[in-house]
RNA sequence: GCGGACGUGGUGGAAUUGGUAGACACGCAGGAUUUAGGUUCCUGUGGGGAGACCCGUGAGGGUUCGAGUCCCUCCGUCCGCACCA
């Protein structure tokens, strides 16, 4: 079989499982049900290697779930909504939507090339009418349960894409798309309130015990719960209250200055009056964020003169200063610095001559003598120079010392998330119109809901920098349901919101009259089984575990958490190359010459061989999937996908890998061809074999169990070694006896069925050849014969002080004297021991024997 | 700085609860078939040694009859977060 006849035989198999429909997926209450989904690709034009790898993995489970009797739905849609759509817009002059859709189609066609058991029918774009209807509805829903507020804010602003990022897309301090610095700036935002959450997102994790644990990690981290109290200071000569927030309560009387935050609205209202206090304030703001700029950044501040008095202490006033390091999201924008017990407020503290006054008292040091250098000091210990704390450790010194608060009114225990509210608000055209009106006053108006959809104006100019829709001569003026004039909200919805309910589409992607069909949720969700890349740990995954209890709260789903389970894949990496001068090469346009060196492939110019790097355009280093499924076919790509490197690690593209591959695919073809004419019939099970015969139908389903249980776990690399070493067993077999039909057949089938859910197409092939009606697609995952499981003798290496010297052979399960009767006399075992008498004897039954002397 | 993962041949990687380290591949070497080869087949392939054997899972120590696996110290690589009070 050549490899034409292949790629004719992938696009036959194909073109049989569309027609007969095999992958729709209906409700089905007789069966369990097994909602398989990789994360939908953003439609950028062409599919990459990481797209093959994800669907490669999800397409596995998908058909070995299908085979084990599960009623599976495996659908696929688009992510269509985004920036990249307005930068061809704006850099060839097509809409953004022409652009979009015929991405669209280009990307469904390779994809179909692929052969995945996807249920097309259920096709999904975010940037149709069809789909942001409902999600405009979904959030007046959100709007009246009090899920989705407005408020002025500061934000972070990209001067390059122009618009507001959430602070999960901020990176360093720089646009996670653009990568230019951002800005701060104040404006009107959408919020979803997530930190209504907060705390059950949190907590739920713990039941996620089929996430990875990083990813767990990941999300706990950011959503940064802490306890702690606010504690009230009155300022001297002002009316209200300066409100700190600590962690560190039990420190109170080390207390020696406050801070507030630059954007603070104390430091807001001063600096109208104290011009060098609003020059430091803008100074601040100034200061990049960046690890580096933080790294040296010093610590820096301002006295603004007041002077704030010590709840516990009358006698003691605080200077207020106004600190760089402060921020004003977090806590209450304000601080008291303690420096003896952290390390900013030290070095704030040495600066700007502050003292520095240790209260707790490390285990064996001296009172007396305890003194705090260039280290802060934050382990455990005892409270000492704090008064009614005196000899307390620190947890109970926090408690106490919250209760007293507590009781003279002037602080209280508090619980604080690192978690912010998902600023929803994007200043640009291509994503779902945010579904609220203006009256002339500002008060805030939802759209009718007979008036949805909201959509966006086709005739657009993207030439101007800013929102297309704010500048648009006409589509923000509206009327009011009263009749008064309005505007439209101009703003649309970060792209995240579609990708955070798009798995309930799926369960009822036609559905007229509302997001998802309650009966079809009700019995898909939630996903079990969900694939895709770890890059998306916190963003998309937490949005999406948040909406999902939004959801359910507004009455459409009957759960909170969407995703079961969760593999996250590894990357797709590739060498790089580079000229003399620096530039990047193609894999395509060097080789190696004669003498093993990297070459140019023409000029014969020298090329340096870089890094193993993820595959990315701008290093060239990237290998375009079509020309691989052209060349070599879909099974042939997957297959690499799936041998050697777990699925959860980045794998290396190689041009021998892929080889490899392909030359495997040809083995297993030839074995089928060569061996077909000599099969027993279909359908006939061996029975009652004895000798080799015996030992390759043990071979055989030995090889089911460990696929199986490989497959289970996601150890593919493992199940992939585990068939080609039932393949090399089978072959030795071939060539040193005649397999009886029956056992062969066997045998051959077998490894055609474990093989199918990774290389579909070939092994369909396969089973047409061996004389089978029924589709491979269609038929059940195989059992293995457990009265085949063990053999009747094991061999036993046989140790001598740990270490090795022999074997024996003896029956299963054999009795302990004789095992030790029989390593004793093993030969290896008498010359290893060199005369010396026996201490003990251990033995593992079935497993090892080891010698002690 | 904080949190996490990892470290096994020339390479990717195997090694259920501690039980024959290197499965399965890639590469390489030698051989066979072929007009040819992105072909196929055979043999070998952790290091040392002619050999029985010795040494080997980042380094060092420990527990154990037995450690890649468990414990301690150190080194290195990668990832996430980062002035979060």
């Amino acid at each position: 079989m050549s490899r034409y006849a292949l790629r004719a035989a992938e696009q036959k198999w194909q073109q049989t499982w569309e027609d007969r429909r095999l992958f729709e997926a209906k409700v089905d209450r007789t069966k369990p049900k097994f909602f398989a989904m990789e994360m939908f690709p953003y439609p950028s034009g062409r599919i990459h290697m990481g797209h093959v790898r994800n669907y490669t993995l999800g397409d596995l489970v998908a058909r070995y779930k299908r085979a084990r009797g599960f009623n599976v739905l495996h659908p696929m849609g688009w992510d269509a909504f985004g920036l990249p759509a307005e930068g061809a817009a704006i850099k060839r002059g097509i809409h953004p939507a022409t652009w979009t859709y015929a991405n669209i189609a280009e990307m469904r066609a390779q994809l179909k090339t692929m052969g995945l058991s996807l249920d097309w029918s259920r096709e999904i774009a975010t940037c149709s009418p069809d789909y942001y209807k409902h999600e405009q509805a979904m959030f007046l829903d959100f709007l009246e349960a009090g899920l989705v507020y407005r408020k002025e804010s500061w934000v972070n602003w990209d001067p390059v894409d122009h618009t507001v990022l959430a602070n999960e897309q901020v990176i360093d301090g720089k646009g996670w798309r653009s990568g230019a610095p951002v800005e701060r700036r104040k404006l009107n935002q959408w919020f979803f309130k997530i930190t209504e959450y907060a705390d059950d997102l949190l907590k739920s994790l713990e039941k996620l015990d089929r996430w990875p644990e990083k990813v767990r990690l990941m999300q706990q981290n950011w959503i940064g719960r802490s306890e702690g109290a606010r504690v009230q200071f009155t300022v001297e000569g002002r009316n209200e209250k300066l409100v700190v927030y600590t962690t560190r309560p039990d420190t109170l009387f080390g207390a020696s200055f406050l801070a507030i935050a630059p954007d603070h609205p104390l430091a807001d209202e001063l600096a109208w009056t104290n011009p060098s206090l609003q020059a430091f304030a803008e100074e601040c703001k100034l200061l990049g964020t960046s690890e580096e700029a933080l790294e040296k950044a010093d610590k820096k501040g301002f006295d603004i003169g007041l002077r704030a008095r010590h709840p516990f202490l009358p006698d003691v006033l605080l200077p207020v200063y106004v600190a760089n390091f402060v921020l004003m999201d977090y806590g209450t924008g304000a601080i008291f610095g303690c420096p003896a017990h952290d390390q900013r407020d030290l070095e704030f503290a040495r600066k700007y001559g502050r003292p520095v006054i240790p209260v707790v008292l490390p285990e064996g040091a001296d009172p007396a003598s305890f003194a705090v250098g260039d280290e802060a000091y934050t382990g455990d210990g005892t409270i000492y120079h704090s008064d009614f704390l005196d000899g307390l450790d620190v947890p109970t010194a926090k408690k106490t010392v919250i209760d007293r608060l507590e009781e003279m009114g002037v602080g209280e225990r508090q619980v604080q998330f690192r978690l912010r509210d998902w600023g929803l608000s994007r200043q640009r055209y291509w994503g779902c119109p945010i579904p609220v009106l203006y009256a002339e006053d500002g008060t805030v108006v939802p759209v009718p809901r007979d008036q949805l959809p909201v959509t966006l104006p086709e005739d657009v100019d993207f030439a101007r920098p800013g929102n297309p829709l704010d500048l648009h001569p006409t589509w923000k003026h509206t009327t009011l349901p009263d009749g008064r004039p309005g505007t439209r909200e101009t703003d649309t919805m970060d792209t995240f919101v579609e990708s955070s309910w798009y798995f309930a589409r799926y369960c009822s992607p036609h559905y007229e009259d509302g997001p998802c069909r309650k009966d079809e949720v009700d019995y898909w969700l939630p996903v079990d089984q969900y694939i895709g890349g770890v890059e998306h740990a916190v963003l998309h995954l937490l949005y999406s575990r948040f909406y999902a209890r939004a959801m359910k709260k507004v009455g459409y789903l009957s759960m909170d958490e969407p995703f079961e389970g969760l593999f996250t894949q590894g990357m797709i990496n590739h060498q790089t190359y580079q000229d003399e001068q620096g530039n990047w090469l193609e894999p395509g346009k060097v080789r190696k010459n004669d003498a093993g060196q990297w070459v140019t492939i023409d000029g014969e110019r020298p090329v340096k061989a870089g890094r193993v790097e993820k595959m990315s355009k701008s290093k060239l280093n990237t290998i375009d999937p079509t020309d691989i499924i052209q060349g070599y076919g879909a099974d042939t790509a997957r297959l690499f996908m799936l041998s050697d490197s777990p699925p959860d690690r980045d794998l290396e593209w190689t041009d021998g890998g892929i080889d490899g591959a392909w030359r495997y695919l040809n083995r297993l073809w030839r074995l089928v061809d060569e061996t077909a004419e000599r099969l027993g019939p279909a359908g006939v099970s061996p029975v009652d074999v004895a000798g080799p015969d015996l030992e390759l139908r043990r071979a055989v389903h030995a090889t089911i169990e460990g696929v199986t249980g490989a497959i289970e776990r996601f150890h593919f690399n493992k199940a992939v070694a585990l068939l080609r070493e039932l393949h090399n067993t089978l072959d030795s077999h071939l060539k040193r006896n005649d397999p009886a039909p029956a056992v062969l057949r066997e045998a051959v089938e077998i490894l055609v069925r474990l093989f199918n859910p990774m290389i579909p197409h070939v092994t369909e092939e396969a089973w047409e050849r061996l004389g089978h009606d029924v589709l491979l697609a269609e038929t059940p995952w195989p059992e293995p014969d457990k009265s085949l499981a063990g053999a009747d003798e094991v061999v036993l290496p046989i140790q001598v002080n740990g270490r090795r010297r022999g074997e024996i052979r003896v029956p299963k399960g054999a009795e302990r004297a004789i095992v030790e009767a029989a390593a004793l006399a093993e030969p290896g075992t008498i010359r290893a021991m060199e005369g010396k008498p026996l201490k003990k004897i251990v033995v593992v039954p079935d497993k090892i024997v080891n010698v002690v002397v």
